[in-house]
RNA sequence: GGGGAUGUUGUCCAGCGGCAACGACAAGAGACUGUAAAUCUCUCCUCUUUCGAGUUCGGUGGUUCGAGUCCACCCAUCCCCA
């Protein structure tokens, strides 16, 4: 993997940048479509390369692991194989289902033992058995497995959970630099920021992470239940340390104004469940502001979704069949709105990137910021 | 004509003397941030922000401190036999 910095922003901390896989490359800043069980729910690949125009999308290991599992991956030869993916795949390490399944897991020195959700078995998952899944997975960018700590964690806690992530992610590091990838193309290793609200411990974390030298490095624990302006907060302690030439991914983040911040705090990648797991629940990101199109007002609204919408599906279909679709809960709507969503979401990066290039990013963030709030 | 069953708040339905009345669905609104989410929450007779008040269970009378619940008659619907 290579990054290259192509302009960096003079009134903001934006940056505009590129990224090299075997997969093809990545223009930054970038927002990843979640693809947890190796697709992006809903979306079909081809619709993902053509019409939503994403560049890279998530995995995850926790969800792969339990299935299909690790036999099925590798006799497919990997992910990209398996669910018709030629871009770039990055998988998340497990660390986030460490925080979400907080009641159905243990964390010890060597891992985190997970009872599945499925039926009940017992996983244990270490920093080195991680890296072995995610070489198996074939994903291009391998995340360290951390503990994602809650935002709300005392500082006690928060200081303990980012030493253990901090021993974890050398054990990572040794094994990922001790084993080979599977399948004929390069893998890439991020570390993981930790420090949950604690400035002090944000800063201990990029420091350590960034004297670990990796190609590219992560900022998790945000957006787990601490203020947005924490968040951003955090952001800036963080990114002030980490080294600026090599590309920085805020992991789970945001909502699209969480994105344009946090573009301006200097962050190049971003993934989050939103557009899909909101889309289907009705709710669309545009232009104007927040759409939920459940609402009784959308019933006989035969406009188009979006007008000005980045996929077929903005001008194909109207506000009031989306509607419909949605009420009736068919899966037609569902997955209507998670293009529509996912294409908001990277032609507004792409649009970031663009006012970035020009030099108009500052202005364009401001006016952004306060249309994309509105509620339609 | 004879026999039997049933009528409950949008719908289906529970309710067997203390009830503004269970539950499901529908409807309206909200939530959702490295996906245990095509999920979850709230409201859902009227008025009131809350407390609460006022009207309700086919109809009319009655028994009772108290009736959706018990009794009488009436009305309507369904089933069976003629």
């Amino acid at each position: 993997m290579q990054f290259t910095l192509e302009h960096t922003d003079t009134a903001t901390d934006a940056r505009a940048g590129r990224i090299m896989t075997d997969h093809g490359e990545i223009l930054t800043p970038i927002f990843m479509p979640v693809g947890t069980l190796g697709s992006v729910k809903g979306v079909h690949a081809t619709e993902l390369k053509d019409e939503v125009k994403a560049q890279i999308i998530l995995g995850n290991t926790y969800h792969l692991y339990l299935r299909p599992g690790l036999q099925t991956l590798r006799e497919a030869g990997g992910l990209h194989k398996f669910n018709s993916w030629d871009k770039p795949i990055l998988t998340d390490s497990g660390g986030f289902q460490v925080f979400s399944l907080a009641d159905n897991r243990k964390l010890t020195e060597e891992g985190a033992k997970f009872k599945s959700h499925i039926d009940g078995s017992k996983h244990l998952f270490t920093p080195e058995n991680v890296v072995d899944t995610q070489r198996i997975i074939g994903a291009d960018i391998i995340m360290a497995l951390d503990e994602c700590t809650p935002g709300t964690a005392d500082y006690n806690y928060a200081k303990k959970s980012l030493e253990l992530t901090h021993r974890w992610l050398d054990r990572g590091i040794k094994h990922f630099d001790e084993t080979e990838p599977l399948y004929g193309y390069s893998q890439t290793f991020f570390p993981i920021v930790q420090g949950c609200t604690y400035k002090d411990l944000r800063a201990q974390s990029a420091e350590f992470v960034a004297s670990k030298e990796r190609e590219g490095n992560a900022i998790g624990g945000l957006a787990v239940g601490e203020p947005e302006e924490v968040m951003y907060e955090m952001i800036e302690v963080v990114n002030a340390i980490l080294p600026k030439d090599k590309p920085r991914y805020l992991m789970g983040v945001g909502t699209p104004i969480n994105i344009l911040e946090a573009i301006s705090r200097g962050v190049d990648m971003f993934d989050c469940v939103m557009p899909t797991r909101n889309g289907r629940n009705g709710m669309l990101f545009t232009w104007d502001g927040i759409i939920n199109i459940k609402n009784k007002k959308w019933e006989n609204d035969f406009s188009a979704i979006e007008t000005n919408g980045a996929t077929f599906v903005d001008t194909t279909y109207s506000k009031a069949y989306l509607h419909h679709l949605i009420k009736c809960g068919e899966m037609l709507g569902a997955q209507i709105a998670s293009i529509h969503n996912l294409g908001f979401y990277l032609a507004l990066v792409t649009e970031a990137r663009k006012q970035i290039i020009n030099g108009t990013f500052r202005e364009w963030k401001q006016r952004m910021v306060i249309q994309l709030a509105q509620r339609i």
